[in-house]
RNA sequence: GCGCUCGUAGCUCAGCGGAUUAGAGCAUCUGACUUCGGAUCAGAAGGCCGGGGGUUCGAAUCCCUCCGAGCGCGCCA
């Protein structure tokens, strides 16, 4: 990268500095970073490293950057030269090769433009959404599947092998999955025309109703008769399994494909949990008391009381169940492991981090992503979203409506630290104006110039092989300035498991390419040749980087639109 | 009551220690079609960055406090 050139040279200065005596440091302990100023009147590249220093040095800023200013190497075709500014900035002025030479870059590194191996050796898993199968995957899920994915394309961007993953919590202890089997046997009986009452608290939702009548055509009314426990457990598997299947079927709609569906029970029937249990009360992490095994959450994580594993029933709790599991994704070889979960259950990260500790794994290597809440709105009221009383919005509906681009852009343009309203009428009546379209009309509008050109029989030539200094437009350097960030835009988004910044980054390269294509004219009379050639080029590049882009995004280019 | 999170333009949000003008989009108002497709571009207007203290050469950004909102505090998951 452009700023790792410029760091050798900063660190060379200093070197030079401190051998002459005039600046007294460890030069190899000094961290050195480089931001892009916000207004181009300061250079390409500024630098704050004098004010940072100024307090181990004992010196101003000012006197600091001037040292490393006249240590540093300048005029030589790369750096043009090193200006000092407001508090002690000092700002780097290149020449404009540096961005001429990006286009080759992104020529030849093509589809890997803005990949690079920094996280080689790691190896990612990231869990997210791990809805209950007992209803559809819904809007407020879409938040995390958007996340979680695109998180996804960004590590293994960098360089980390990445392994998505979905945890079912189908558990034979699960009381909300026993639920939602009597749910949809009271649905079936009701279809042969029993006068059956849902149970108390049970699943209302209409999908049920669905899976119903799936059975009742497959099976006929083979179940009716069965004594009412045999059938409550088999309706209790029918249920799970259909509903996991179409929560397959959701998330891929939405571009979001697993690489491993992780199923609770087998923890259970591969005795893991026991075993996980067994673990911690050998060692002396686990006590009995009230006829329950407890967890010491307090002493391992600064819980404010200590948390159950066993239950006095002897079953176990989600606790359990959980450390086993996380400890299961370390023993897959996973050094680092991603959970993302909603606000609502921040409580348990503690419990969490104390069931991995107990177990002698690192809780540090474990992130746990809180999203904020999504809450829903509809006609103007907000609505619980409870699938139990069916007024969930099914992410289904909003894939249907506004299509896979929009509404994964939708979940992607802001932070999840805020806290964000869903409307469904508000998201299809928005999805007109959803900045997706813009992003993707700058990869359109580059394959339109490069397809009208080889009309016109222009061969669109290579990067490597144009004039690229006639380059030298406002608008054109703008531009390069924006592809040229790219790399680094990445894998700050990466480091900050920040894709949010990804969506701003897009419409800036999107705003650069049609302030370019407004004002620099290639293919029409009286552009010179070398020129219209420089700027096919350019065009060239941006499609490469923008369709790199909305593919971490997980979105499509089109050619056309 | 205790804990976690969030308060930035009318609305949805970026910015999360840096540069005397705090940025986008939407909505509002003006302009640009003899066009490499206008899903575009140029411009205007809109803010004591919830209030108050503090740390710092420098704070929307870090710390404290108050106010407001959301979410947690089970032998539920």
């Amino acid at each position: 990268m452009i700023t790792d050139q410029l760091k050798a040279r900063v660190r060379e200065a200093l070197t030079i500095a401190s051998g002459k005596g005039i600046l007294q440091l460890n030069v190899s302990k000094v961290d050195i970073s480089f931001e892009t100023p916000r207004n181009k009147e300061f250079g390409d590249f500024a630098c704050n490293l004098a004010m940072a220093l100024s307090k181990t040095l004992g010196l101003p800023p000012r006197e600091i950057a001037k040292t490393i200013v006249d240590n540093i190497v300048t005029g030589d075709g790369f750096l043009e030269r090193v200006e000092i500014a407001g508090p002690g900035f000092m700002n780097f002025y290149l020449t404009p090769d540096w961005l001429h030479e990006v286009m080759v870059r992104i020529e030849r590194e093509d589809d890997f433009y803005g990949r690079n191996r920094s996280l080689e050796g790691e190896k990612v898993l990231i869990e997210f959404v791990s809805a209950n199968p007992t209803g559809p995957i819904s809007v407020v899920n879409g938040r995390a599947a958007a996340l979680g994915d695109t998180l996804g394309n960004l590590l293994a961007a960098i360089g980390a092998i990445v392994s998505r993953e979905f945890y079912v919590n189908d558990a034979l202890n699960s009381t909300q999955l026993n639920l939602m089997g009597d749910s949809l046997a009271a649905r079936y009986l009701q279809l042969l025309g029993r006068d059956v009452e849902l149970p108390e608290d049970g699943y209302q939702g209409e999908y049920l109703v669905d899976i119903a009548k799936d059975i009742l055509q497959e099976f006929g009314n083979r179940f009716e008769t069965m004594p009412d426990e045999e059938r409550a457990s088999l309706f209790r598997s029918f249920a799970s399994s259909k509903m996991i299947e179409q929560q397959k079927t959701d998330l891929e709609a939405f571009g979001v494909k697993y690489d491993t569906w992780f199923y609770e029970s087998d923890l259970y029937s591969n005795e893991e949990v026991s075993a996980a249990i067994q673990y911690m009360r050998d060692h002396g992490y686990a006590y009995e008391k009230d006829g329950a095994l407890w967890l010491k959450t307090m002493e391992l994580a600064n819980d404010d009381q200590d948390r159950v594993l066993v239950r006095s029933n002897e079953k176990e709790t989600y606790v359990a169940a959980d450390a086993a599991y996380h400890l299961n994704k370390f023993k897959r070889g996973f050094n680092r492991l991603i959970d993302i979960w909603g606000a609502d259950h921040h409580g348990y990260v503690m419990r969490l981090k104390a069931g991995i500790k107990a177990l002698g794994c690192d809780p540090d290597a474990c992130e746990i992503i809180l999203t904020q809440m999504v809450l829903l709105m509809r006609d103007g009221e907000m609505v619980r979203g409870s699938k139990r009383a069916g007024d969930i919005i099914p992410l289904k509906d909003l894939v249907e409506e506004v299509g896979k681009d929009a509404a994964r852009f939708y979940f992607l343009l802001n932070s999840y630290e805020t806290t964000a309203t869903f409307d469904l009428e508000l998201a299809k009546k928005q999805s007109n104006d959803n900045p997706v379209f813009y992003a993707q009309y700058a990869h359109a509008r580059c394959c339109n110039v490069l397809r009208k050109a080889e009309e016109m029989n222009v061969t669109v030539p290579k990067g490597t092989h144009v004039k690229r200094s006639l380059l030298i437009h406002d608008k054109e350097l703008d531009l390069l300035r924006k592809l040229a960030d790219f790399p680094g835009e990445v894998q700050t988004a990466a480091d900050m498991l920040a894709p949010h910044r990804l969506t701003a980054y897009v419409r800036e390269i999107g705003q650069a390419l049609h302030q370019f294509y407004e004002e620099c004219p290639a293919l029409k009379e009286g552009v010179d040749p070398n020129l219209r050639d420089a700027r096919l080029a350019l065009f060239d590049a941006t499609r490469i980087v923008v369709r790199n882009l909305l593919g971490l995004l997980g979105v499509s280019s089109p050619q056309r639109m």
